[in-house]
DNA sequence: GCCAACGTTGGC
DNA sequence: GCCAACGTTGGC
C-alpha cells in the first residue's frame, strides 16, 4: 500500500491547515508565482497577518487571492514548502519594506515559502459574497484589510466545490 | 480617485 | 493606558 504526504499526515493525527493570502497582481500575481514555481511571501507587516505566517506549517494549502484587481477574488491554490523564514527584506535598508527597528538577532517578520499548485479562473469577491457568510469567510467582510487569513477546512472543501 | 475601515504611532 | 492623528488597504 502506497501513502500519500496527506495519509502521513493524518496517520500521525496532524491536521492540516488552510489559508488565504492576499496579493495584488501588479506587484506580483498567480501568474508570476506560475513562473516563479516557489516564492518568499515577503513583505507583510502587520501583527496578525504575521502571527498567521509563523502558524502555517509545511503541507499546508493556501487559496492565492488578487486584492485590488478587477474584479477581486480568488484564482489559485498554493502549498507551503518552508515554515518560519526571517523575511530579509525587513533589514534591506533599500527595501520598501525595511525596518529600521527589526533587531538581526530577533527578528520581527517571518514568512513562509510557498509553492505553485493550480490556478483557475476567478473566484470573485462577488461569489465569495453571495455563498459565505462573514463569520464563515474572513475576506468577505466589509473593511477586511488582513492580508493573511485562516480558512476552516469545510469552507476550503466547498470554495474548492466552486472551481470551475 | 474616493473614502470607509482600521491598524499604528506618539503625546499626554 | 488612552485616544487623536495619521497612514494604509482595498473595494467601488
Amino acid at each position: 500500500m502506497k501513502l500519500s504526504a496527506v495519509d502521513y499526515w493524518v496517520i500521525l493525527g496532524l491536521s492540516m491547515q488552510y489559508w488565504l493570502m492576499k496579493s495584488e497582481p501588479d506587484v506580483y500575481g498567480i501568474t508570476d508565482l506560475e513562473r516563479d514555481r516557489i516564492t518568499l511571501w515577503d513583505g507583510v507587516r502587520n501583527y496578525q497577518a504575521r502571527n498567521y505566517l509563523k502558524s502555517m506549517e509545511i503541507g499546508d494549502l493556501a487559496f492565492f487571492y488578487h486584492s485590488n484587481a478587477k474584479p477581486p477574488g480568488i484564482v489559485g491554490v498554493m502549498k507551503i514548502v518552508e515554515a518560519r523564514v526571517v523575511d530579509p527584506t525587513q533589514f534591506d535598508p533599500n527595501s520598501d519594506y525595511y525596518d529600521a527597528k527589526s533587531l538581526t538577532d530577533a527578528p520581527r517578520w517571518y514568512t513562509v515559502r510557498a509553492a505553485f499548485v493550480r490556478e483557475f479562473s476567478i473566484i470573485s469577491l462577488d461569489t465569495l459574497r453571495q455563498t459565505f457568510t462573514p463569520e464563515e469567510l474572513g475576506v468577505v467582510r466589509q473593511g477586511n484589510r488582513l492580508s493573511v487569513l485562516p480558512v476552516q477546512k469545510e469552507i476550503f472543501d466547498r470554495i474548492s466545490k466552486l472551481i470551475s
